[in-house]
DNA sequence: TCATGTGAAGAGCTTCACAGCA
DNA sequence: TGCTGTGAAGCTCTTCACATGA
């Protein structure tokens, strides 16, 4: 079992070594340097040393890094090694939205169902994922083994949702919902609030000091 | 004119205060303590004056703050004043329900176009708001003054899309997109890119220390 | 020789503890 | 008295500078 005290920030930045790397491979680029790799992604060189070797020394020195021996441990770091199961709870919009989103551009992840309440959306099937009753999530949680879920309800019915989610095991949820979320302790919550989002960023379309990301 | 050297990490929250003030407004809740709206969001009581401590002097000791006034100023701090238009640029699945969820969700922004390549959604209309050719978008963002973009188009078309926006005169991009864009200095992008947060969000699903967001 | 891996310094953000004021 | 506003301490993350090793 790897290192599961990593700062939050290193997680963060991991996915994008992935996709980096992942293009490389296809690239046939075997080996690549810090420095290289920092013209790539943006963030500079001794940090991206500094992530990696928070895990371990995967490096060569005087050489760099080889690609797939390095994406393969990445893989094995963030726990994508089997693709990991997912569900999206809500098939409106976004929900149907994400669920396309993750299904042709997450190659990591697999969506094993949708989820609603709607009578209407239920039964539907979008790029192969099945819309289901709610209730069954129980029964599919178990079957795909699924540990995540991606919230997007609407607001009034989110902790009802939420309520769903938990008993069926689940306990990290990828929130779209503008709410705040009660849930019990051990449950990790992880809110994309994108109207927040674009309201902070307005803050920054009438400064002086704008920088990059 | 505000300050506009403010933390990120401050400006990140001052939409949560203001959902949160909205909230208390509408329930007719005329003064806040920072303990009290601790509760509300959950974060620290401290941080929540340091916060807005840094834009000025806005509550009165031994009372709290008034919701209202708190509202005001927060809004001029990051610039809602007069209600923001933005543009979506690409109107596949996720730029409608991006539309949808602008219009119906944030109250302070004002979605006044789509646009897209596709004369196949081109004259579509998402609940009032028209998708028009990509031509013309130095036209609706010259009549209504936009600053800011929401890219949502397919990675391929990515980079040409950027250069419309950017010789619209728009410099503040909110990317859907998973790739790099290439942007002149001065310009602000803002990446939200959700496969990525969904695979650093796996690595906390097989974690022990998980704590809230 | 060249690029990694890493202690140390620095920067940015959060928490603490309390002075200041209605 | 009670809650804000704020210097100081503490913590986390990033950058620097260089020793280490292929």
């Amino acid at each position: 079992m790897v290192n599961k005290n990593a700062p939050k920030s290193v997680i963060r930045r991991l996915p994008v070594y992935l996709r980096i790397l992942d293009n490389l491979i296809r690239n046939e680029v075997e080996v690549i340097s810090s420095k290289d790799l920092s013209e790539e992604i943006g963030f500079t060189a001794e940090q991206i040393r500094k992530d990696l070797a928070f895990f371990g020394a995967f490096g060569t020195r005087g050489t760099g890094y080889n690609t797939s021996f390095l994406r393969d441990k990445i893989i094995e770091i963030i726990g994508l090694g089997e693709q990991t199961n997912i569900v999206v709870v809500g098939a409106g919009h976004l929900g149907i939205a994400l669920i396309r989103y993750n299904v042709t551009k997450n190659p990591y992840v697999n969506v094993v169902a949708g989820f609603d309440v709607d009578p209407s959306v239920i039964g539907e099937n979008i790029l192969g994922v099945e819309v289901m009753n709610i209730a069954r999530i129980n029964e599919i949680v178990e079957r795909y083994n699924v540990k995540v879920a991606v919230l997007a309800v609407p607001a009034e019915q989110a902790q009802a949702a939420v309520e769903n989610i938990l008993e069926s095991g689940i306990n990290v949820i990828f929130n779209f919902v503008p709410t705040k979320l009660y849930v019990k302790k051990g449950v990790y919550v992880h809110n994309a609030d994108l109207s927040m989002e674009l309201q902070s960023l307005i803050y920054y379309a009438t400064a002086e000091n704008i920088k990059d990301s």
